[in-house]
DNA sequence: TCTTCTAAGTTATAGCCTATTACATTCGCG
DNA sequence: CGCGAATGTAATAGGCTATAACTTAGAAGA
């Protein structure tokens, strides 16, 4: 398994793992240009396989975007837990929230080819896809560091990763420019972190008080 | 002007209005596919012109686009306008959420069209396009219903208009199926719309308090 | 080890789409 | 009425997706 090497080595016929070359390639050229910038031609010119090579491991462009997307879930999540591991003084909430933002800002292609495609939406249940949105959902709700009470996390945790994701795609389209830049986009999300924290502190009492008083 | 006709009349050489005629029936292809699905080949058939003929009023697709969602900005500010103007026992702010989340997930097509793309980013300052999206965050500000107090309303409008996105968002991606579902986006949503009213008078009362702590 | 089967790659090609160039027609204004 | 600008057409080049038919390399069993 040659996995690290992007280009097929001269002179072979076989590329060794093609699948995965397309995938970290298709990546790059989302960085920049997102999904459009995603074509199945110029990949497979670039890692220096013929053209319709890449049809050999995906049905159709859809289906690599797809597994892009799948893979740039797990790159995110993987951030995300490096950022949580971190020792600071900061909450774990906190740093995931700046982390998410951080990531939003400075790989928009790959954000908006993750959160802005159907792509996800369209991804069968148990989907490779699927497991990675959830897996990194799942890290939101570990951030929250709270019990489990009903649903209260779950719910607490939707609305964090939520307001997140639209701090990102409003600093994406420019409206943190102009009379509105004065809160800056961190400012914003810390607001959101301390909120959430408050809100689900609040409502966890809350819950305990109303099944002691049941009991 | 006969921007209603969308196809052209008969045997006649010039349509009338092929510039408004394509952005309307590009947005109904919009509507199911998204950005995709707007091809200015097929859209030219539809009107029943030569297929080059738009690119008499657009330098190219991205043009086209562009102008695109900016008419699909304005129609959500029409939608708001109306859903704050309607009486109600709700607050504004609450039928204003409501409105985009309800634009939101029913016209999902055009809202990824809207807010998912690079357009939006890219457009330069004085375009058409620019005016159109600040036009809506206007109204957004108008929704709170509060005075003026330094840059409060700006930052709050930010904050719940970033928050509905997210939401909007997450519904599209289906994260609110499952064990999440059971807080339903408009709870969400709902929530949201009332944590803005009270940070909001909050930081306003502080404001004021600040003020007059000064003279 | 030899053979054979299959996974993975190749060339050739069809079909759609964007975009440009050169030419034609109509509208409106002087 | 006539001319120029705006608008539309036909022809064409070039890129991309995707499929079909053929080829090669590697693995797996006799």
């Amino acid at each position: 398994m040659r996995s690290q090497l992007a280009r097929k080595p001269e002179n072979t016929y076989h590329h060794g793992d093609l699948r995965y070359a397309l995938i970290k390639a298709a990546l790059r050229e989302a960085e920049r240009g997102g999904t459009e910038a995603i074509s199945i031609k110029a990949l497979a010119k670039q890692l220096g396989v013929s053209q319709p090579a890449p049809y050999r491991h995906f049905a159709d462009r859809e289906a690599l975007l797809e597994a892009v997307t799948a893979q740039a879930f797990r790159q995110l999540s993987a951030i995300l837990r490096a950022a949580m591991a971190k020792p600071s003084k900061q909450s774990k909430l906190s740093r995931l929230a700046q982390a998410t933002l951080d990531f939003g800002l400075h790989r928009s292609g790959i954000y908006r080819l993750m959160f802005a495609s159907r792509t996800v939406s369209c991804a069968p249940k148990g989907s490779e896809l699927r497991e990675a949105t959830h897996e990194t959902f799942a890290l939101v709700v570990e951030a929250l560091e709270a019990p489990a009470v009903g649903y209260l996390r779950e719910r607490h945790a939707l609305k964090i990763w939520a307001a997140l994701h639209g701090v990102v795609m409003l600093a994406e389209q420019g409206l943190f420019t102009g009379e509105a830049a004065h809160a800056t986009r961190e400012e914003l999300v810390e607001d959101f972190v301390s909120e959430t924290k408050t809100a689900l502190a609040a409502a966890i009492k809350a819950a305990r008080r109303r099944k002691k008083a049941g009991t």
